[in-house]
RNA sequence: GCGCUCGUAGCUCAGUUGGAUAGAGCAUCCGCCUUCUAAGCGGAAUGUCACUGGUUCGAAUCCAGUCGAGCGUGCCA
């Protein structure tokens, strides 16, 4: 149990105790630390019910309430309940945590599977820095949830099958060129792509891409092949970028991998009636089987409420994403026994999201679905990142600038470091900075590209993390023996050190709120208070020149600071250097 | 038109779901390396929480409206 969580059961039963009937409240940390280490407003909630006087009720609780051995009481301003944490019970609390390989975080997720859906990329279109939200926040999705039980499958539902194939295919047959091909294989796509793009306002051009794509889903031999060979070098080209960022996938099952299915799901539709034809289309509509205000089949037009269906079969026979998805969410319940699938996507595709889950329940498929969706990435003229027009940055050109100025960083500030290790840990730290100014934002604001916001190294950023771990591995490095933690006694006598004790107790308390809402910046901000706590303490309070038995008490404070800020840092995909 | 996500310090952003004097980082100013790595620490300064009303003991947070930004709204994903 937590020590929140024991606040909160020792103040439930003092309040059963006070009012005679069960009655819930909530305990979080103190807003501020003079009103101590955790506080609850229940009383002024209660009193506002049962119409009493907020610090009456508060006095009442606090005589009820036994925090023996763990925390002292005082009631303040409109009837706070102030609760200050004993040493003692945070050094009680150390030294379980030392013990402790979880580091005091719950199995929430026990027992429970979640697909977690990102990345996703087309491929045959460039990695740009629009890709790298969903690629970031989904792997440290994914990393916290395995963490706290789930068994967590990753899968990369990659655009191998869409409409980008006709023009691919089209480009390819009319100007490609072989060397480029073999030298360079993803720009040489790219370049195809692009001129397609360019040349589809001829009616022509675009009706010979449409037919292309018919051709391959329909399973021409030729068409296939190319397909084929551009889904190699695509994935080859992915996989070096997940390699850098140490993302990992357990599956790969693109649009392609359903194929099969796709027919049959739209014929069990129309057999269901769920959908039907219109205007040569096969479109699941509302029909008015919802109040307008909760259908997302229905939006608003210049002439009034229509209903605006998802279509899963196109007058000329093709299939879209949401028979595709369909076809993905249906074989990873039957498949996969997802309880849980989470799409880690963009805003701009919510619609759809709505329209498909609202299909999935209608179709009879229970699943907890979420759309876990982030803002957008805007160019410097404010609008949307988008690929067809290839102004904006590839992502690798971000990993490698990043890494770069790690680069001039390490031979600025610790010039010591030299060739393969000093490489070795520019990427660490450039690659950690580009991860953590994704991951410590709220995913939702929308922000413009900048190159010194995605890549600082000073402030609030990986480095700084990085740095506090490097600082705790040089105390460890100048030690003459081996040191057990776990038979040290733990004393919390200073300020810093308390307070850095206040903060190590909290990992567990974090971490599983932060799949309530999916907000990995909630870690972000924790590692970073934690990392500040450390840097106070290493400042304030000597460890190897300080006599026993603080010596060792400060010396297994610091192992556990390690160990939690490197699994918290590991949870937001970023890797801490030994030295930097 | 309608819907969604937003609007917080000079800049970039947090704000634990209605709580106490709204917080960090950057930039600015003042201190700290004969002591475990100064990518650091300590301190100062910085606000009409877009605007107007409403709900209540109490609002950046909830409701209504206004203004502003981005996105979406039938055969792309």
């Amino acid at each position: 149990m937590t020590l929140l969580q024991e606040l909160e059961s020792r103040l439930v039963a003092a309040l059963t105790a006070a009012l005679g009937e069960p009655v819930s409240a909530a305990v979080t940390t103190a807003a501020d630390l003079r009103f101590g280490d955790y506080q609850s407003n229940a009383a002024m909630v209660l009193a506002k019910q049962q119409k009493k006087n907020p610090r009456a009720l508060a006095q009442e609780i606090i005589d009820h309430l036994d925090l023996t051995d763990i925390a002292t009481a005082d009631i303040a301003g409109p009837g706070f309940i102030n609760f200050r944490i004993l040493p003692a019970a945070y050094a009680a609390r150390m030294a379980a945590l030392i013990r402790d390989e979880r580091l005091g975080v719950p199995a929430t997720g026990a027992g429970k599977t979640v697909v977690v859906d990102f990345s996703a990329p087309n491929v045959a279109k460039p990695m740009h820095v629009g890709h790298i939200r969903s690629t970031i926040i989904g792997d440290s999705l994914a990393r916290i949830a395995r963490f706290l039980g789930f068994k967590v499958i990753a899968d990369n539902h990659i655009g191998d099958w869409g409409t980008q194939f006709g023009m691919i295919i089209y480009g390819w047959n009319h100007f490609l060129d072989e060397a480029a091909l073999t030298a360079d294989p993803i720009s040489e796509l790219v370049r195809i792509y692009r001129k397609v793009n360019a040349l589809k306002e001829d009616p022509g051009i675009l009706d010979a891409c449409k037919a292309e794509l018919v051709k391959l889903q329909a399973g021409d031999p030729e068409n296939l092949a190319i397909w084929q060979k551009c889904i190699d070098v695509s994935k080859a080209g992915l996989q070096k970028i997940y390699d850098r960022l140490e993302v990992k996938f357990d599956h790969w099952h693109g649009e392609s991998y359903y194929n099969d299915r796709l027919a049959g799901i739209v014929a069990e539709f129309l057999e269901k009636g769920i959908a039907r034809e219109s205007a040569g289309a096969i479109c699941i509509f509302s029909d008015g089987t919802k109040p307008k205000e909760e259908d997302p089949f229905l939006v608003h037009k210049e002439d009034g409420w229509t209903d605006n269906p998802a279509i899963i079969r196109k007058a000329d026979g093709g299939f879209l994403y949401a028979t595709t998805d369909l076809a993905t969410l249906q074989y990873r319940i039957d498949e996969w026994k997802a309880d849980h699938v989470w799409y880690v996507v963009g805003v701009p595709q919510q619609l759809h999201f709505r329209q498909l889950f609202d299909a999935a329940a209608r179709w009879g498929k229970s699943c907890d679905f979420q759309h876990v969706q982030f803002g957008s990435i805007l160019g410097d003229d404010r609008k949307l990142m988008r690929t067809r027009t290839g102004e904006n940055v590839g992502l690798v050109e971000v990993l490698e600038e990043a890494v770069e100025r790690a680069a001039k960083a390490i031979a600025e500030k610790n010039p010591d470091l030299q060739g393969e290790e000093a490489a070795r840990i520019a990427e660490t730290v450039g690659i950690g900075a580009v991860k953590f100014a994704e991951l410590s934002q709220g995913r939702l604001t929308d922000y413009v590209f900048s190159w010194d916001r995605m890549l600082a190294l000073q402030g609030d950023t990986a480095p700084y993390l990085q740095y506090s771990h490097v600082r705790i591995r040089s105390i460890f490095r100048k030690l003459d023996a081996p040191f057990d933690a776990t038979s040290a006694d733990i004393h919390l006598t200073e300020d810093a050190e308390i307070h850095l004790a206040r903060l190590l107790v909290r990992f567990g308390e974090v971490l599983p709120t932060i799949l309530e809402d999916f907000r990995p910046n909630l870690l972000a901000n924790y590692v970073l208070e934690l990392a500040r706590a450390f840097h106070s303490f290493f400042e304030a309070c000597p460890v190897l020149k300080s006599d026993e038995p603080i010596r060792s008490s400060r010396l297994a404070l610091c192992e556990l600071t390690s160990r939690t800020l490197k699994q918290g840092l590991y949870l937001l995909g970023i890797n801490v250097p030994e030295r930097m």
